[in-house]
DNA sequence: ATTGCCCTAATTGTCAACAATAGCGCGGCT
DNA sequence: AGCCGCGCTATTGTTGACAATTAGGGCAAT
């Protein structure tokens, strides 16, 4: 019964995971657009839940930081800010970083072997599609997903492949401030693997962290750019 | 009206938040032990409220990694292990220094009086009472507290002094593991601020970052003395 | 005696109705 | 004409009852 049952993806045993991970791919993908209200009801009716279950996800939600509610007040969309975006690299930065020190240490060899042939993929991806690179977006973010789960300290991952991974994504799609860098970072990908391979932790956390700040700086480099010219990613009040 | 009202420190302007920050309180104090079952019907009627706030406040309680859930068989309060807490030590020694990084570059002058203000408090205690610290230790949070805030990385901020804050907390109350460290951490305070008035953002994460990591590894030190004596911080599947 | 199944009871998940709050527009007052 | 206060409505917070699921124990069959 209901809209949201496992007909898509959604795999939760109860109707809140699923409604879950239903809105939350909507607001990831801009379905759901950033500031817009969520009235409760309406996206109950919308989803075939009562307001329960729809509770619950929007809660989820907030603690992904994806949602932002108010007491009494309702909740809305996270709004994206240019400085929220560079407070989410920042905090990437460190934790990546740690991340990347904690998997040279204690990764398996088969983990490395998994990491270059992930890369292989995204090289010969970047082969065919010379530029624009769509597919490396989301192949850099599985690249550090895996290190991240290679670090063997469960609090890290789940901070970032669970709290901060979906905001990333959220991020890149409505930013796509991201171009010419694939190369770049395909090349700093490899120095990173190649200093896990010598098992050098601190000079992994280093390139790690370099390669999380170039993309911070980057994305700076490009908003200084739209200021002068046109566009503002303020925060938009109005509905929709 | 209920047992959960302003009669206590609670604030929040609803029962959900009431309940939350009650039951935060006795976790941390160690009124509900670490394991314990959190049945959903006994607590609402301890408390004085009915399960939807009470479902609410074990969600956030969750997402502090304070509660740990699984769907259809109840919650538990998050079961401390030594795995964990090093794990925890990671991860604030990334956050922490990345914080003392952009504190460094961003805060005031006010904020470092006021960092060293607070250090001369805790001197002056530390004086009194020789040895075994217990405000030190409470007072090396507000520290931590304060640099966190400091950064200007409202996302970093939250991810210690919400996220992660009560958690070390919990642990600090369970492992006594930190003795004779007051000075030493008094002192390492102190060269972190020092670092701080040079505006030497380097070595300021650096030193927090060995702050950090000094204190890990005291932990880890007491832990092999435990292992080779009796005590296990194991699981406990029993309840209380 | 042991193992597998079923049944019961306890607990969690879900729902729809009720209460309370806050924002908003209207009307009266100054 | 502008401002303040009041009441209304839309929305959130809360509640208690109902449904679904799981875990445990007892019974029967091998």
């Amino acid at each position: 019964m209901t809209i949201v049952d496992n007909a898509d993806g959604s795999s939760g045993s109860t109707i809140a995971e699923r409604v879950f991970e239903t809105i939350q791919d909507a607001i990831v993908r801009g379905d759901l657009a950033p500031g817009a209200r969520l009235v409760e009801p309406e996206l109950a009716q919308r989803y075939g839940v009562s307001r329960g279950p729809l509770r619950e996800a929007l809660q989820r939600l907030e603690a992904q930081r994806l949602v932002e509610r108010v007491p009494h007040a309702g909740a809305r969309v996270a709004a994206l800010s240019f400085e929220r975006l560079i407070d989410l690299a920042q905090a990437r930065e460190a934790l990546e970083g740690i991340a990347c020190r904690l998997a040279t240490e204690r990764c398996s060899d088969a983990d490395l072997d998994r990491l270059e042939s992930l890369l292989e993929g995204h090289a010969k991806r970047e082969e065919l599609r010379e530029g624009r690179g769509y597919f490396q977006r989301e192949g850099d973010l599985d690249f550090h997903f895996l290190i991240a789960q290679a670090s063997g300290n469960a609090l890290v991952t789940q901070l970032l492949c669970e709290e901060l991974y979906h905001l990333t994504r959220m991020y890149r799609h409505k930013f796509s401030a991201y171009q010419g860098r694939s190369r770049q970072a395909l090349a700093e990908h490899r120095a990173i693997v190649a200093a896990m391979r010598e098992r050098d932790a601190d000079f992994a956390e280093l390139l790690m962290r370099r390669h999380v700040a170039a993309s911070r700086r980057n994305i700076e480099i490009a908003h200084r750019r739209s200021l002068a010219s046109t566009v503002h990613y303020d925060r938009t009040d109005k509905e929709n």
